[in-house]
DNA sequence: CGATCCTTTGAGAGGTCTCAATTCGCGTGG
DNA sequence: CCACGCGAATTGAGACCTCTCAAAGGATCG
């Protein structure tokens, strides 16, 4: 494993303008931050591994994590894709309950997880922030169970697109393209697939001119009615 | 729809006793207890319905309740069974994003999220505690989800069984039997299978003495070992 | 410009589903 | 107390979707 680059988070007076925890106001909040790590991950490098324990909640701030758990035999479910602006490593007490790995190139912010516990009693908002996160994950987490269990590959391939561009737009972008940084292989082992019928899904959605693809990273969407029908099962003669 | 039977909850005095905000201190809590109310469901009763508006966070006094979700052609994911003690309705924002519906007679406590909210800033410890609950959840729906999206029908059974008899442990049981109100369909349903795959399934467990059914909704477990292998995908020869 | 990894495409196997019928369990009413 | 009725569970046979295994075709990077 390469060694890291990592370095002290700089310190900024009053309202914080950086993190998850910007807009809090409270002088401890300070400890917090003078405790922050800033570390620059490689692409494949795994940031945290399922089972080790880890006594800190990581901020993405550049790139692209995917989270992950595995069988004991090696398959792989990826749990989420996690970009700039978004917190992972909440959902551990103690051990770490699942992989994180770069996908591009990452650049993450360590905050001790003792001192977030401590801070979330003393400074107004934190906690629920926090509480706030999860919550979302958790939205995200039931939508996908539901996909896992009940969906079929091409309704699974469409919902995935769907919810990637809406992501997108919630970023800032303009949902008309999506930006796909991961392998097909992480594709289909977020959506309960293989490579092999991820690649077999697309294709005919480049035939009937739905989506198109651009240097193998890009997924143009020409056709965003036909999606939102394919992801909800309206499959309507549908075949691939 | 049933009329319901609701009544206001009891106020105590000093320390909470009841409910998931017991030990926590603080005045203002008696709002959140005078607000709450209690309300009595029958089964196959629905408690909130996906898509509703909802203001209320919901905490399961008696009895079981499941959650699930629906694709718009009626496939159904259970995202999760509660039991006393346990919140629903955490992870609402506007609108509930699944259904409630009672599988035995259930009594459910009801407690205005506007409160909740407000209190979560007031109440020492009370936005934590909601984050533990929030977050002991995702720890389960990232476990389902390897379950859902990689696991074969008779690792998905074992996983259940196993996981049940956890929960039961944790609620005082003995680990050794764990009652199931759920009908096949429902299991089917969190597992991400049909009922005739679940009883496919039971078949060769009961055939091999490692589980054994008593009156419908008690697996008896003979060899936990064996479950435990079998949930790990190692089926060494298991067939069925 | 070679090497490697990723993606695509193909053919066949297999696990789970669908459809259908039977059996079982339990509450109801005679 | 027993027969009935209905929903749930089980069992069976065949279809189908996705996976597995395999090979060829691209893309990227040194």
């Amino acid at each position: 494993m390469l060694a890291l680059r990592t370095q002290k988070v700089a310190r900024s007076g009053g309202v914080r303008r950086i993190g998850f925890a910007e807009g809090l106001q409270g002088g401890s909040l300070d400890d917090l931050f003078l405790a922050s790590v800033r570390r620059s991950v490689a692409p494949r490098e795994i940031i945290v591994c399922e089972g080790d324990r880890s006594d800190s909640v990581f901020e993405v701030v550049e790139g692209v994590v995917k989270l992950y758990k595995l069988t004991p035999d090696g398959r792989r479910q990826v749990t989420g894709f996690v970009y700039p602006g978004q917190l992972f490593g909440l959902s551990q007490q103690g051990a770490c309950i699942y992989t994180a790995e770069a996908i591009t190139p990452v650049v993450v912010v360590l905050y001790p997880r003792a001192k977030l516990d401590h801070l979330a009693a003393l400074v107004p908002g934190l906690a629920q922030r926090m509480l706030a996160l999860a919550t979302r994950e958790l939205i995200t987490a039931q939508e996908q169970m539901l996909l896992l269990g009940r969906k079929t590959a091409v309704e699974k391939i469409a919902s995935f697109i769907v919810a990637q561009a809406a992501d997108a737009v919630a970023r800032g972008g303009d949902g008309s393209s999506i930006y796909l940084p991961m392998t097909r292989a992480d594709i289909g082992d977020y959506l309960g697939l293989t490579t092999e019928t991820v690649s077999r899904v697309f294709k005919p959605l480049k035939t009937r001119g739905i989506v198109s693809l651009r240097q193998q990273k890009y997924v143009v969407i020409h056709d965003h009615t036909s999606l939102i029908n394919l992801a909800n099962g309206n499959l309507h003669g549908f075949e691939y």
